[in-house]
DNA sequence: GCTTTAAAAAGTAACAT
DNA sequence: ATGTTACTTTAGAAAGC
């Protein structure tokens, strides 16, 4: 009766009310971070399907958001890592992180682990490095991936080493203090896992 | 010959629960019994320390305990005995025939060979697996027989926990082994 | 879901020297 | 630059918020 219609009429409301407000938060991250408008798209596909399959329940609209932020990213190959979205969510990175796994696996994501590479253009272009230093760095990575060097390692630690070494060898040396700054890892990891792919790769190293 | 995983299975802790008594006054035990811990508003339960086997217990008011930390079967059961008679030096009845129940046991393990997480994180049943360096080292395996998880790490060794049995941890490492071998690594 | 306990694995972080 | 301590992950129980 009239009273089903208003009640379909309100969840409706409510439905679409949360949407936008999804939406413009999905929207309000991603321009935070920069992220270029596939993102943003692939992010809204994501959440939508969540919505659709009530993975919602039992969680907040923010949280949701942010992991389908999160699991677009890396669907598109320009990973952020969950600290960054977490800088730019209200909701924080253990609940982004469990949230992401979560969805990724209702939704039958199959999303495989970040890798290294994929950090390469945007930590180069944050130091102003060209792209023959990034072609390097990548050529470090694909060789440090067959010799079983990024097992269990962070991708940012292994992804800022590479561009560290890379950046010396194609003689436009960066500071281990500036890649670690826009790779968001500490120069002790640098270092690390400089010296690790140094060794095990063979490359001196000419400081 | 050569190495065996199944000889490095190592329990590292052991986790159980059980029932001393009816019911307990928490306050009075945390100032009569020396090194307890009580902080109603933290904790609803008292911190008992002990060293000799090195074991915490977890007194609650429901006389209802549970004991960590310890690495055998054997220091379990010393270590209930040890919190049995604390607790019958306040003069409070408690069975001789004190008996718990195993929740989980930590076991550590290595597979002596180094195991590329990657190429495992392809390989596996994905639905099983969750694998995310950037969070953790480790490769996170469940397994459903025995009903365990694993961790996995990129040196070869691994962690085994959730397990109610010792041998719980030997099941899995000779699937683990299995898998690997079914997959053309190790 | 959180709180508290214990313990291992390997990597990374924070802070001190 | 190195060393120490500490946090990430896993499981499980307990009583209560």
């Amino acid at each position: 009766r009239l009273r089903k219609w208003q009640r379909r009429i309100r969840v409706s409301n409510a439905t679409e009310r949360n949407l936008a407000f999804a939406l413009s938060e999905l929207d309000r991250m991603a321009s935070a971070l920069g992220l270029p408008r596939n993102v943003r798209e692939t992010a809204a596909v994501v959440y939508r399907d969540a919505v659709d399959k009530n993975l919602i329940r039992g969680r907040s609209i923010e949280g949701v958001a942010a992991a389908a932020l999160y699991a677009a990213c890396r669907q598109c190959s320009v990973p952020r890592t969950l600290d960054e979205i977490a800088e730019v969510s209200r909701v924080s990175r253990k609940e982004i992180g469990r949230t992401y796994r979560f969805i990724s696996r209702e939704l039958g994501l199959k999303l495989l682990p970040t890798s290294p590479i994929d950090y390469v253009p945007r930590f180069c272009s944050g130091l102003t490095l060209k792209g023959e230093v990034q072609s390097r760095a990548v050529e470090i990575l694909r060789q440090a991936g067959e010799r079983e060097l990024t097992s269990g390692r962070g991708p940012t630690g292994v992804a800022a080493a590479a561009i560290y070494i890379s950046s010396i060898l194609s003689g436009e040396r960066r500071t281990q203090r500036e890649v670690a700054e826009v790779a968001g890892v500490t120069e002790v990891t640098i270092r690390n896992r400089y010296k690790e792919l140094a060794e095990k790769l063979d490359i001196e190293i000419i400081l | 010959m050569s190495f065996n995983p199944e000889d490095s299975l190592k329990i590292e802790n052991i986790v159980a629960s059980a029932k001393v008594c009816d019911s307990l006054d928490l306050p009075t035990l945390a100032a009569e019994i020396k090194g307890a811990e009580y902080n109603k508003k933290r904790f609803p339960g008292v911190v008992l320390r002990m060293t000799d086997p090195k074991i915490a217990a977890l007194v609650f008011g429901s006389g209802k305990v549970v004991l960590t930390g310890a690495k055998s079967i054997e220091s379990l059961n010393r270590g209930l005995e040890i919190l049995g008679g604390l607790l019958r030096d306040l003069k409070i009845d408690i069975p001789d025939d004190l008996t718990y129940k195993i929740q989980n046991i930590v076991t550590s393990a290595d597979l002596g060979t180094p195991i590329n997480l990657n190429k495992i994180a392809v390989g596996f049943n994905l639905d099983r697996i969750e694998y995310e360096p950037e969070q953790f080292p480790g490769l996170v395996y469940r397994l459903e027989e025995p009903k365990v998880v694993v961790l996995l790490f990129g040196s070869g060794k691994l962690i085994i926990t959730g397990g109610k049995q010792p041998e719980d941890a030997r099941g899995a490492v000779q699937k683990i082994l299995s898998d690997l071998s079914n997959l053309g690594m190790i």
